[in-house]
DNA sequence: CGAAATTGTGGAATCGATTCCACCGCCGCT
DNA sequence: AGCGGCGGTGGAATCGATTCCACAATTTCG
């Protein structure tokens, strides 16, 4: 089936040696360019290609990179960050393992010895959501990057989303259109992502002059069955915000349910703004949902060219990324209504 | 970093020579047990792990897929065909080499040449849609499947959904609730899902002795804003149907805007059910909409299984699977309303 | 009791590319 | 003219495991 054509071959039909046919494929300086430009000529004719394997117990490089993660792909996010660190790893060379644990912390475990037996030359250990993490001893073996997750200690570079941030920069989208009373429907559980939004709606709101009313933030389990009633509690009373931030697109959808259950339309008598960018969500509303998108691709891309900068050079610095999420503008939000 | 310890090194600490310590570790039959027991002893107290690339140029096996996609992880789907194959491969040893071509052909060539000179020892070729395509030669020098898509010509294994078992399986659940007047709420977009999932609407309502009413077929595009108007026109007339099919779950999304414009409760006043069963959408929806899912995971799981099965035996049969998209019930099919 | 068949072990070739080291010409300088 | 140096090339070791073949030590059987 494979019938591949091996380097001594190639050297007897260009009429070199091993050693120069190795060195005119790979531009090594010291061979003559007659020699070389016969060698490639004969290597293309003969459709040669290196075998990798090979190379790589020589040189003790595989050109791979092992990603683990707890979830692969059970959220629809997971798929942006393969794709970002696959493309980054590819520009440079690179190809992905791809090993999933399900948050087995013994599987994964002997996932990590399973690639490392593999020679991968670094690994990029991915949480499907902003975590925090005591990441398996193993990583230290192979340069190593946390993805979408942070690590107690601080030895590990590692990327995540600005929850602050972005939270920081819905609210101001808000304020931007002139809302003053903005409500914030979020959930209680504690990740990373609860503490950081409720930071950054907080912190917008005072660096606008505008007075935190605790009345205004209503919880709820983040599903739209959560953003509902949470939703309705915040504005179904006289003094109801003009505005919503939800804590993700399901909320906001939720959100816009309970708005339409008070007749209450999106974004005339109240603007709506989520988190997450959720596409199959936030495009599918209507009217379609202003929102903070997450930074997956961006964050893979980061992780893969970090963990290739420590793999070549061993002491690079431990950098922790934390990267904007930006804004995406569709329909939900508008001036707050005359009335006020 | 890396301190590996190499087979020689335990052979000496175990007292016997590189072809014993082998073959007491691959469990070989002829070698003595004591000195299997001791090897194996000596090589978890030293932490030996074999080196998989060495092996690999050896046995020209190298316990490695090649995933091809065109859009990996563009679609909230993908995910799931990459966890089903990732898991079906670790099961038997192998592990994924993720590569994504993004549509361009000349690429996707380099890409498999990639994968091929790593020795990879079969390939998945994926569409990220039910898709026929022309799959590049090179996929013939490796056993290699085609992975929710369809070859013009037959030689390559191939797994795709049923689109026409699933649409009569939906169309059935809502001739089993009593409704005759059944829409179709679709698209015109020539691939096999459009094809199929009409055919198997057709076929759903002449096996239940039901007429089939062109009329009752509207079209526009896949998205919730084409699903709307294509509803509307089937809900907005006097001798409306008391349940739509619809072509997906965003178009059933558009649907369920059709029916709360026109004051119509789902699924009291009408029934609905969508496709492909996209948890943001079906799940998020009130109420939740029944629907058919889409067997990506099982679908991956089926490709792998298949291509070690030719990696293992090279005459094994090309064979060509349709799986079933079961029925996801939520609360969006009721029976009729009584008026009729 | 000796020949034949096992059983267990070791030496060394092998997979395919990279790279160290040695070497051969030839140019240029004194 | 002689010598140092350099550009270019080839031989062979090397990476780490698998496995063919040979062989020693038993065991089995006529």
């Amino acid at each position: 089936m494979r019938g591949n054509i091996t380097m001594a071959e190639l050297a007897r039909a260009a009429g070199v040696s091993m050693a120069t046919a190795s060195r005119a494929l790979s531009d090594h300086p010291k061979v003559a360019p007659a020699t070389r430009a016969r060698v490639q000529a004969v290597a293309s004719d003969l459709g040669y290609v290196h075998n990798s394997v090979a190379r790589t117990l020589r040189t003790n490089r595989s050109y791979t990179l092992g990603l683990v993660s707890d979830q692969i792909a059970t959220t629809p996010y997971a798929g942006r960050i393969i794709l970002g660190a696959q493309e980054a790893a590819a520009r440079q060379g690179w190809l992905l393992l791809l090993l999933n644990s399900g948050g087995d912390p013994q599987l994964e475990r002997r996932e990590i010895q399973t690639l490392l037996q593999r020679q991968v030359d670094g690994l990029l250990y991915a949480a499907m959501y902003h975590q925090v993490v005591t990441p398996p001893a193993a990583l230290a073996q192979v340069p190593s990057v946390l993805l979408d997750a942070r690590s107690d200690d601080a030895s590990l570079p590692s990327v995540v989303p600005d929850e602050v941030g972005g939270a920081r920069a819905a609210v101001a989208e808000l304020l931007r259109h002139g809302h003053r009373r903005i409500g914030f429907v979020t959930h209680g559980d504690d990740i990373p992502a609860t503490h950081g939004r409720l930071r950054g709606y907080q912190k917008a709101l005072l660096a606008a002059g505008v007075p935190v009313d605790p009345s205004l933030v209503a919880v709820g389990p983040s599903t739209p069955q959560g953003g509902y009633p949470a939703a309705l509690a915040l504005l179904d009373r006289p003094d109801r915000p003009s505005a919503l931030f939800c804590f993700n697109d399901r909320m906001a959808m939720g959100a816009y349910q309970a708005a339409a259950a008070l007749g209450l339309r999106v974004p005339e008598d109240v603007s709506v703004i989520g988190f997450d960018n959720q596409e199959s969500v936030a495009d599918a509303l209507r009217p379609g949902l202003t929102t903070m998108a997450l930074p997956h691709y961006e964050m893979g891309v980061w992780a893969v060219e970090v963990v290739l900068a420590r793999v070549h050079d061993a002491a690079a610095p431990v950098e922790h990324a934390v990267l904007p999420c930006p804004l995406v503008v569709r329909e939900s939000v508008a001036a707050p209504p005359p009335t006020g």
